[in-house]
DNA sequence: GTCTATAGCTCGATAGAC
DNA sequence: GTCTATCGAGCTATAGAC
């Protein structure tokens, strides 16, 4: 892996982390094991560098969630697949982070990936919860969109519970409780 | 108002607006008209006048809740009347953002309000469940503390949405897609 | 109680050698 | 492409006058 991999990498570890304000090039440049001189070779500057991280992050976790969501099964059994799948709790999600940071969303640039990433991810659940309802596994009244709106709201706020707790379990029982509710429709 | 009482003020306004790490004594202190001499006088440093700020927000937050959850009605009316209630959604929750800051999670003292403040609010939106379920609103088996969670996630994961949308309207999709699952139990 | 001055450090970025 | 040196600003905190 390059040099520019690795200050990409760095980068969308500590925006994980610590999100945009509380991330600096010099603790980029250590995590890279890279010089500045380095650094700013390769990328204009913070924002420029935020911005390759954000987009490699975000086209990963669209990809995670469409191999669970492509399984086999009812709409509700790919969702539960989808949110039951393994994950690092109380480390949050990568993209949902970063809407809590003033620099990002003061920012259109930076803004947008994070936008258009939880607007596909909305999507991709609507379209799951149509199929289901073309199905009739789900009323036809039933609406998709806000549905998955919820689904992933769910999803966000349950990493803020856990990280609260400093501990799983509530993001277990709102996964669970969101599950109960979609079964009983 | 006293000194003390802007230092706060403004601590809490900043570290809504931008978080912990994203916050300076000197920004505190230049909200609040107040010089460094009187904030120190006042205050340990940072970490104090945050921890107070933070007890003082998460104070507000339990008892506007409460004023909506002691509306008459079922559970499923007073969990409308709280979700529905006007909020500054793409201000976010003074108390659930800061679950996205690295140095309060990982400072017990900084952690414990959050985390009580979140575990206070799903107990008692448990109660008003647990009250519709005896009531027979609710299925008998229905699982109250996992869906209180559920709902807490829905607000914290609909600001997550409308932030990175910079609209509110996600937020308002993902409470009616809960309501309208409660209200189909 | 509040002020100004200052400490010692890190911030994000640039310059210029190699 | 990567290095070191440096910039001007801001960071959190302390000192000491008033």
């Amino acid at each position: 892996m390059g040099t520019r991999d690795q200050l990409i990498d760095s980068t969308r570890e500590l925006l994980w982390e610590r999100g945009y304000v509380g991330t600096s090039p010099k603790a980029i440049q250590q995590r890279a094991g890279a010089g500045q001189g380095s650094m700013y070779h390769h990328f204009a500057g913070k924002k420029d560098l935020a911005l390759a991280a954000v987009r490699r992050s975000a086209a990963e976790l669209l990809a995670t969630a469409e191999a669970q969501l492509r399984t086999p099964g009812t709409a509700v059994d790919r969702i539960t697949a989808y949110l039951r799948r393994e994950r690092e709790v109380l480390r949050g999600c990568p993209i949902g982070r970063l809407t809590q940071d003033p620099e990002i969303v003061a920012d259109p640039e930076l803004r947008a990936p994070v936008d258009e990433t939880l607007g596909r991810l909305r999507a991709r659940l609507a379209e799951v919860l149509d199929e289901g309802r073309s199905a009739g596994e789900l009323p036809a009244t039933a609406d998709t969109a806000a549905l998955a709106a919820t689904i992933v709201a769910v999803l966000q706020g349950g990493y803020v519970l856990a990280r609260a707790a400093a501990a799983p379990e509530p993001f277990d029982q709102a996964v669970s409780g969101v599950l109960s509710l979609l079964a009983a429709l």
